[in-house]
DNA sequence: GCGATCCCTGAGCCCTCGCTGAACTACAGG
DNA sequence: CCTGTAGTTCAGCGAGGGCTCAGGGATCGC
């Protein structure tokens, strides 16, 4: 398993190098941007360790710009802890997890394990509707850029309408694919799922983007309201 | 998403249910091929996950049986690591990938997504008669670049005169194919929902594309007016 | 021209549908 | 054991839509 870390600040590359060796990753590291970029795209990583702040050309861009080329090997970013934008930004340009900083090699090494058991192969995809997204890989969802958080079932619920977005979906529909069979209650637990959901997703944003098609279902708007 | 499994030893099906619920997809399980087949053809699954060696009916049949009918559900068979001969006759019945036993849920899962997402292929198709359009899956409607917004029994009346446009459709007709059997009002309610849709559709833009034709019924106009 | 038939129109009643808040259960964590 | 969270049920409410009806036009046959 070879590992590309880009990263500026040398006392933290070299940690990770040491460390990451010594979960047995070879380990090759990158102090800016540009340089990161151009070994990625020479050798073939099983993962990118990528910080965010870099001198050049930030992490964001050399993310993106890889993605842009078909390179779908998997990345990890490294976020700052406060930075509440960064994860909502990592994903639109095609990062596949996040660690928070400081952190510790042993989430780190996790995160890459697993990342690379899942390849390259499968790409991020994400489902969205105007500035409404959800990663249904880590099953996570938000309003432009601020996560919100939300349970199980409204997860589910989420997932489908955008999946069916500008479509109509009936409740009965509705309950066929979110709830399992053994469900035997009435229509109405969607129409309070939904009103969860709108209480999450649009109403705190002034938005309106489950419609109500009265005697036919509920539609989410395709342009995210 | 709602996922079917059809898997006979008990073990491995509730791990599977509980590994893809905790994925977020409702997941129903069945024990024989009959009873997967059965719960296949009652209700619309996003995937099915489908064992070969199973009692009774074997997977590929499962399948097969499936496609005959005209079930397109995306299905992921479980073969066995030593069989080399599954995967063919696996495509043969109509399978749309396979994952090997042992397996891991993520690559499960991952098999799972793509098809799902690959799987939500069909668009709906748009009716309209000149200007006039009607989106049956968003349930829309416009007069030109404006979107009109109907009621439940106006949309449908509407989209049972634009099948039949160009065509004379009696009241009776319509009373048929847009209100229940229950109905049993009298033929009047079809006057005032065509009037309903004249001062929608209509009169708002001069035009003139429900005509009636007396003694006989109704007619929309091919061009739209 | 005249009655008969068919259709249009507007007003109004009633009830369904969807929304909402609250209560209840189950369950997990501290 | 207590608390908090998620899932579900339920009953009340309010608005909007579905339907009815009676009277006024329009059109046809004679």
């Amino acid at each position: 398993m070879r590992v590309l870390v880009i990263e500026d600040e040398v006392g933290l590359a070299e940690g990770l190098r040491t460390g990451l060796e010594a979960e047995g990753f070879a380990t090759d590291v990158a102090r800016t941007g540009i340089d990161g970029l151009w070994m990625a795209r020479e050798r073939p990583y099983d993962a990118i360790v990528l910080d965010i702040l870099l001198p050049g050309m930030n992490g964001y861009r050399v993310c993106a710009t890889l993605r842009d080329e078909g390179n779908w090997t998997p990345i990890v970013m490294l976020t700052a802890k406060d930075g509440e934008f960064d994860e909502a930004e990592g994903l639109d340009t095609g990062a596949d997890d996040f660690v928070t900083k400081p952190f510790s090699y042993v989430a780190l090494v996790a995160r890459l394990r697993a990342l690379i058991r899942r390849g390259a192969g499968e790409r991020p995809v994400e489902l969205s509707a105007g500035d409404l997204r959800f990663d249904p890989g880590s099953r996570r969802a938000w309003r432009g850029k601020t996560e919100v958080s939300l349970t199980a079932r409204e997860t589910a619920l989420l997932e489908f309408l955008l999946r069916r977005a500008g479509e109509v979906v009936s409740k009965s529909e509705i309950i066929d694919h979110v709830w399992d069979e053994a469900f035997d209650g009435g229509l109405n637990i969607v129409e309070v799922y939904v009103r969860h959901l709108r209480n999450k997703l649009d109403r705190p944003f002034g938005r309106d983007s489950i419609q109500t098609v009265r005697g036919a279902g509920y539609r989410l708007a395709v342009d995210g309201g």
